[in-house]
RNA sequence: CGCGGGAUGGAGCAGUCCGGUAGCUCGUCGGGCUCAUAACCCGAAGGUCGGAGGUUCAAAUCCUCCUCCCGCAA
């Protein structure tokens, strides 16, 4: 089949390359414009057109999908299929319709749970034990579309989002390259979404990943594997920001200091009170600093009350 | 040139504004104490203060340039 593909990040290079290698020819791929990244904000191209200019696809990046000019570009490429894999735009109904086979979307979940923006991070923050990818037939609500196949696969206990992420990309291409052999042989079956299971996933936000030390120890434990690698969770020692890259639980329950404070335990780990429990902060990055483990942290660092930012300044 | 923080014995930091013999916590090594210990006591080793140049009687500290790391932002 020739199909157009529409991605950004790196999370949908493996479907790209998993178009081809299953047969396919990609005749157009489109993505998010060059936007300015890192320090010195060099403009800095999208991963899916990177591999794309490699393979001499053209690649289009229009900053709106309704100027007309799209739909054109659309009807000349012809595709039969269009695939969408993390774009980051909304398509239009006139664009949904153009191609014969359909629009197909590869969303990280298990549909209806966790539709939108970031559901590898969400079910990881919410301490969920499954997860898993969903093929669909798009439609013009947020991941609302006709489900096409399902593949699962557990969250470890102590999986990051940036590994699940990973695995959940392969497993995206693996499912794609399957479902397009479905649709290329008119034998996908579509089957429409209980509305009523529906979740959401909000776009992630950096302040999501302040650390509460109210909460339960196993939540904020669960909020730093979501959030890690990107964007962090952090709180504040001393009036300076400190990214927490790696937890642990060091007790589920019991509460015997203010929520916030910071002790070192029996084999030199730095462990916070929480609301329940304690957490242990394994590796932390201080301010203008690089990695270290909470316990060379602490060597540096007095003992006190983390979080506090906001109420004495 | 988008904004900002940082580089000091093996680790983490203080000292830099107000130049003047490099300090703290931990680790390491030796010794002691203890039924024992990641606990405690005594002692020791270990540093071109990121690099280059400049100012000065004297520079970790002031000036200039450079390298590397990181936060914001994406």
């Amino acid at each position: 089949m020739d199909i157009v593909f529409m991605g950004t990040p790196e999370f949908a290079v493996p479907c790209l390359k998993a178009i081809w290698d299953a047969g396919h020819r990609v005749v157009g791929v489109f993505t998010q414009p060059d936007k300015p990244a890192g320090r010195g904000y060099r403009l800095t191209p999208p991963p899916v057109k990177v591999l794309a200019a490699e393979q001499g696809i053209p690649v289009y990046q229009p900053p709106k999908l309704r100027d007309g000019e799209v739909l054109s570009i659309l009807r000349t490429l012809s595709p039969a299929l269009i695939v969408v894999v993390a774009y980051g735009k909304i398509l239009p109904p006139d664009i949904l319709a153009l191609p014969p086979k359909g629009c197909i979307n590869v969303h990280a979940s298990l549909l209806p749970k966790y539709r939108g923006a970031a559901p590898i991070q969400w079910s990881v923050v919410n301490g969920e034990k499954e997860t898993g990818v969903t093929t669909m037939y798009m439609a013009e609500g947020m991941d609302t579309g006709d489900i096409i196949e399902m593949a699962a696969t557990p969250i470890g206990p102590e999986e990051t989002a940036g590994a699940l992420h990973d695995r959940l990309s392969l497993l995206g291409a693996q499912l794609l390259a399957h479902t397009l052999g479905l649709v290329e042989a008119g034998k996908a079956v579509r089957t429409p979404q209980d509305d009523a299971q529906a979740t959401y996933a909000s776009l992630i936000q950096k302040e999501m990943g302040e650390l509460d030390f109210d909460k339960p120890a196993v939540a904020l434990y669960d909020l730093i594997r979501g959030f890690s690698p990107w964007p962090g969770a952090y709180t504040f020692a001393g009036g300076k920001l400190l990214k927490v890259l790696r937890g642990a639980v060091a007790a589920e329950t019991g509460q015997n200091a203010p929520p916030g404070t910071v002790s070192r335990d029996e084999t030199g780990r730095l462990v916070v009170q929480c609301g329940r429990g304690l957490l242990a902060l394994l590796e932390v990055r201080p301010e203008g600093g690089k990695a270290m483990t909470g316990a060379e942290y602490l060597r540096g660092h007095p003992l006190g009350v983390l979080g506090k930012e906001k109420n004495n300044g």
